[in-house]
DNA sequence: GTGGGTGCAAAGCTTTTGCATGATG
DNA sequence: CATCATGCAAAAGCTTTGCACCCAC
């Protein structure tokens, strides 16, 4: 790595999360009698470092960017599901065609607004909304353990190119 | 494990109902120099008068319910769009293993409460929430389109099963 | 040393597609 | 009757699994 890049704070923050994050996964690994590989830190590192959402096709071509691949399709697949157990990884923007993940990880739970338009995908965390939703469990007596929201619709960007009538036609 | 609630003033005009559907159908279908068969009312109708949410396996089986096979999977996975595009049925149930739908047609919004312990689904509509997702959209600069809101957790008789001890069966 | 873990290739599923035949507007 | 629709079977993904070998604990 170049010691000369932006953002070093961010770069180093990132490094000591990612070793927390091992750490946490190999501790839940011990409590099932799991074991801990250099395959496995590979995947977390990958998962961990991805910035933006993913599915496991990415999380592959990551694992092989560096020309060596780190692990195999069949594997990542096999640990996946510990990633998520373990709450390193959470799966994400299920309205798409494919499963996609993101980091969970010492993250703030959020939801997400999607540009279909764009596929812009913006983050937000609105307080008002995750109260009703608790009052909403309460009233059908459910233990929420989680949600998934999604809102859906056109950027202001998307608008405006598409009102706009550069493209000439009558 | 089915569950499934529908309100009854929405059953007992079924018939009428799917007549409706089918013009509707129909129209766009016209609309874009497409065409009405047989085959394709058997679909609307098999997913019209489906009680619940369904995958596309399970419209297939209904469809073979009468011993006859009334449309390949081939058409089903053909004609699914079209049923979309229209509005006859919406995706749902995001959070699960495959692509769940259910009817849309002459239904009023709402979203999911789910127990992830004995698979209930609880359709619920709660205005509060829908206004602050404008709100929130707004703020964003977003004009919203759809959405989704899936609420997961624990049922009460989930919960009571769980911690009362009394249920030792063996 | 033992009980996982891994890669590879094959199998399993769901969904899509090419093509010849059949029906609709 | 020109188009579009359909069924079948093959293909095209994505995901899981069997098996032989390897390694962490």
């Amino acid at each position: 790595m170049n010691p000369e890049t932006n953002a070093p704070d961010e770069l180093e923050d990132g490094e000591a999360r990612l070793r927390r994050a091992l750490e946490h996964f190999q501790h839940a690994l011990a409590e099932q009698s799991l074991k801990m590989t250099d395959v496995r830190r590979a995947i977390v590192r990958a998962a961990l470092t991805y910035r933006g959402h993913f599915e496991v096709q990415d999380l592959v071509r990551e694992l092989r960017a560096h020309g060596v691949n780190e692990a195999s399709m069949a594997t990542v697949y096999r640990v996946l599901p510990l990633l998520l157990e373990t709450g390193l990884v959470q799966p994400t923007l299920l309205s798409g065609e494919r499963h996609r993940y993101e980091v969970a990880f010492e993250r703030e739970h959020h939801d997400h607004l999607v540009c279909t338009s764009c596929g812009k995908v913006v983050e937000f965390r609105f307080e008002p909304i995750e109260k009703l939703q608790d009052e909403l469990a309460t009233r059908y007596d459910f233990e929420l353990t989680s949600h998934f929201h999604e809102l859906l619709g056109h950027c202001g960007d998307c608008r405006r190119k598409a009102s706009s009538p550069k493209t000439l036609k009558g």
